[in-house]
RNA sequence: GCACCCGUAGCUCAAUUUGGCAGAGCAGGCGACUCUUAAUCGUCGGGUUGAAGGUUCGAGUCCUUCCGGGUGUACCA
């Protein structure tokens, strides 16, 4: 394997640490005149940040913390208006609700608005009468602004217009804010400032904020159904000193202190199955995989995994286990198998069809790519057919395009395609009776690849030389070849189970039950460049 | 990576086609208003039109380069 540039340093470390000593700019999170980003002067504030300010002061000036450092809160939004609706509080039961300011209506000696906590809305009134003419115009009218936190305590009623509300006896400032909210009605829709600072996004627009709701709940699923069937959730190495498990680029990275060149992890296969060598028959994995390659809609370059490995099954094992799995996470977080996608419905009632990769592609292509036996001869059928066919693509490589031009997009319903070529598969186990296919399925769902599983290679010779293939490819410019990862065939020859393992993107997945189109959508976070 | 599109007030958008005073709504300041809910009414402030350069009497608008974003496409989950 080609090492990059760091190790084959004569003096890794010193290259490294010169390197960084002798950058130009600190990051900018160390220099000396970054207050004059986080403290601008009186000239640099918005006009509204001013005012904001300036009502700062006066509350200070009046002895009023605008950040006190507790508060009692009996019920949440939610709960106040359905604790009142089933009669459960009188005329003169007190609550105490907090939340944000997010609208508010000033009519003279009263006012309504709307405070939003964890829960949701809830209407409060606020009377001049109830709160005292200072506390009334000076307070609340004047130093309190949209989206300052507040507490209120106060009696729940309903208003003329039937809205359960809260008539407010007590107001209390929690949080003061600087600056200006994103507009009332129309949110904030810029792309860029909705990534760049999710948090505005997030208390901008609910949608977004069930997005994530419904991603942690598919995630709790996907633990309930595999701890349910015995599984044992692990946690291994994110920091690898031989990355593997998957076709893709690292990035690399360094121990200051031990010298040595580490990677980010790309996949978690390797140390998994070392585990089933250990004993567990059955363990999975939820975390981050990184993989230094393009940034589209489809891909972040960090992005999380699912992986579970079983022994004593196959890959026509896991594909049951998968139709079970995820029509477990429909049912549990989308109450239905039948969940919307654009103008269809993605049904995942099992079981799902199972179409060899062969006869799907020629099915949607003419190609049989049994007629083509090697890469030259594939890659000119595929240039007659107007396609673009790499010179140095390989042969499974070639058919995976084909596959994703011609299959990929059509296959909207669940659908398995099986068997598919070794030389792209080299941990996965031959099909008895072939030379060159493998027991691998990939799922499709939405027009997108959501996992991608194979009964395990466990013959550890047959491995070795599959790694040896692979760094042949490497050596040829396949820079995602697989590494040999010698301590892996060490395990193995020590006995793997035959073994059936699985593999799913959790992006994908939310993005299917999200009917999102857009990976950023269901992250948090994505990666994005520096501003300038 | 390549192609196309976009970047105007804190936010959402006009003005760009055909170069001619940079506007509206929300939000904000001041004032009125005790059942509103995108409250309403009056009034006022708010802009380096992403950045730099160029063409022009005159550029938000045309040209060049750069930055950021989006969409499509290529590889990967």
């Amino acid at each position: 394997m080609a090492a990059p540039c760091v190790s084959t340093h004569p003096a890794a470390s010193y290259s490294l640490k010169s390197c960084i000593s002798n950058r130009q700019d600190p990051p900018s999170h160390f220099r000396a005149d970054m207050t004059d980003t986080i403290a601008p002067t009186e000239q640099e504030l918005l006009d509204q940040e001013l005012a904001r300010r300036e009502k700062l002061e006066r509350l200070r000036a009046a002895g009023i913390d605008p950040y006190p450092p507790r508060v009692e809160r009996t019920h949440t939004a939610a709960e106040a208006i359905a604790a009142y609706r089933e009669g459960q509080l009188g005329e003169e039961d007190v609550v105490k609700l907090t939340g944000r300011l997010v609208a508010r209506r000033i009519m003279g000696k009263l006012t309504f608005a709307h405070i939003e906590d964890g829960s949701g809305r809830v209407q409060i009134m606020v009377r001049r009468d109830l709160l005292g003419a200072e506390r009334y115009n000076e307070f609340f009218k004047k130093d309190i602004d949209l989206g300052d936190f507040v507490g209120v305590a106060g009696t729940m009623g309903v208003t003329r217009t039937g809205e359960v509300t809260c008539t407010v006896t007590d107001i209390q400032l929690l949080a003061k804010t600087l600056k200006p909210l994103p507009d009332k009605w129309h949110g904030l829709k810029d792309p860029e400032l909705r990534q760049r600072q999710r948090y505005l996004d997030l208390l901008a627009n609910p949608e977004v904020r069930e997005v994530f709701r419904r991603r942690a709940a598919i995630v709790r699923a996907l633990r309930e159904y595999l701890d349910g069937e015995g599984f044992l959730e692990v946690e291994t190495p994110i920091l690898q000193p031989i990355y593997g498990g998957a076709a893709a680029e690292p990035f690399v990275t360094y121990h200051n202190y031990l010298h040595q060149q580490l990677y980010l992890r790309i996949s978690f296969e390797l140390y998994l199955k070392r585990l089933l060598v250990g004993g567990y028959e059955r363990v999975y994995e939820i975390g981050r995989d990184f993989r230094n390659e393009g940034i589209s809609h489809k891909h972040n370059p960090e992005f999380t995994q699912l992986e579970f490995y079983e022994a004593y099954t196959d890959y026509n094992g896991v594909m049951a286990r998968t139709e079970e799995m995820l029509a477990y996470v429909a049912q549990k977080v989308m109450g239905s198998l039948k969940i919307p996608w654009g103008d269809e419905e993605i049904d995942f009632t099992p079981p799902w069809p199972r179409i060899p990769l062969r006869q799907a592609i020629l099915d949607a292509s003419g190609i049989d790519y049994e007629d083509y036996p090697d890469a030259d001869s594939l890659r000119a059928v595929m240039r007659d057919k107007g396609l673009d066919a790499p010179a140095d693509a390989s042969r499974g490589k070639l058919i995976d395009k084909l596959l994703g031009h011609f299959v990929e997009p059509n296959l909207i319903q669940p659908t398995f395609l099986i068997d598919y070529p070794l030389d792209v598969s080299p941990l996965a186990k031959r099909k008895p009776g072939t030379r060159d296919t493998v027991e691998r399925f990939e799922g499709f769902a939405g027009g997108m690849e959501i996992c991608n599983a194979f009964s395990e290679l466990n013959d550890p010779l047959d491995q070795l030389e599959r790694f040896l293939a692979q760094r042949r490819d490497f050596d040829m410019g396949d820079k995602e070849a697989h590494p040999i990862d010698e301590d892996y065939v060490n395990a193995l020859m020590y006995g793997l189970p035959p073994t059936g393992g699985f593999g799913m993107g959790i992006d994908r997945l939310t993005m299917l039950f999200c009917g999102q189109t857009n990976i950023r959508e269901v992250i948090l976070f994505p990666h994005l460049r520096p501003e300038s």
